[in-house]
DNA sequence: GTAGCTGCAAACAATTTGCACACCG
DNA sequence: CGGTGTGCAAATTGTTTGCAGCTAC
């Protein structure tokens, strides 16, 4: 599974992304923490650029690929068949990081994200799923919609 | 660079698989419908190749949008971003295809799948999207596991 | 001084599209 | 005979990989 816990107590330290400590990954780590929501890594290409930082896509791929692994990352495919990252983990791990398996409430318009647990979808998952006799449940779960600012309240 | 659609000019037509009844058209229904679950269009295509049908990737991906666009299709997407396809509606069309949202639980050895509608899912995806000021709410839930005959009972 | 990090460009795979022709009706 | 479904191959797009140089440590 994706549990991985090796340390006991977080230090107050700098999150172990790479062994290097990269402009280009802080670059990355910090235009990651400024975006309200899920962003697709070509935007995140072209914004780190637009910013003056000097990245290449590969890079850019690189580290989300590396952040999805360690689960400091969340990633999630739209219908086109993009993937958008969006940092998951508590940034400044005063208690722990989203250990808890929990999914994402997405804006269409702007990206904008809100996490969002649900104990009963899990359990209605496990339910469903051994009621069919199938085994070593995983789901993904993504929702979708209008956040307050870009929703259409007058028709 | 930017995902510009053009084709907006869709005729409005009755709900109609295709216009004309084609030995591709039906070869590849055919084959959906000897599918126990989902596959790739990749799959297909090479299925019904080995079988001796003359067709065309190209078509395979044309048929498959028509019918996940018309809802005879579910159509699910692969952590690899593939998009898997299966025939839901009903065949005959005697009653009615499943107009009604659903998910479905799929075999990750054998792709299996097994649909299970879950009314409690979409109340919670309503809730928390409420909670949270969302509106226009959609989402994908997608379920794989281990159907009994893959399930690794004994360890 | 070394080794991991970086980045350009080519490789890659899935999917779409243009265009000419065959086939359905 | 007409229109459109078909199919090949090229184009697109998002992502990965090879390799040579740079940089952090």
């Amino acid at each position: 599974m994706t549990a991985e816990r090796t340390g006991t107590s977080a230090p107050a330290g700098p999150p172990s992304t790479r062994l290097r400590n990269t402009r280009q990954a802080e670059a990355l780590e910090s235009i990651l923490r400024e975006a309200d929501g899920f962003r697709t890594a070509q935007d995140l290409f072209a914004e780190l650029r637009r910013r003056g930082d000097r990245i290449g896509l590969t890079t850019v791929y690189r580290h989300l690929a590396t952040l999805a692994e360690q689960g400091s990352a969340d990633v999630v495919h739209t219908a086109d068949g993009e993937s958008q990252y969006r940092l998951c983990g508590v940034p400044a791990g005063t208690g722990k990081p989203a250990e808890d398996h929990h999914h994402h409430l997405v804006c269409r318009q702007c990206g904008r994200s809100v996490e969002v647990s649900g104990p009963e979808v899990e359990a209605w998952a496990e339910r469903v799923a051994a009621a069919a006799g199938y085994t070593e449940i995983s789901h993904t779960l993504e929702v979708f919609g209008l956040c307050p600012e870009h929703s259409s309240t007058a028709g």
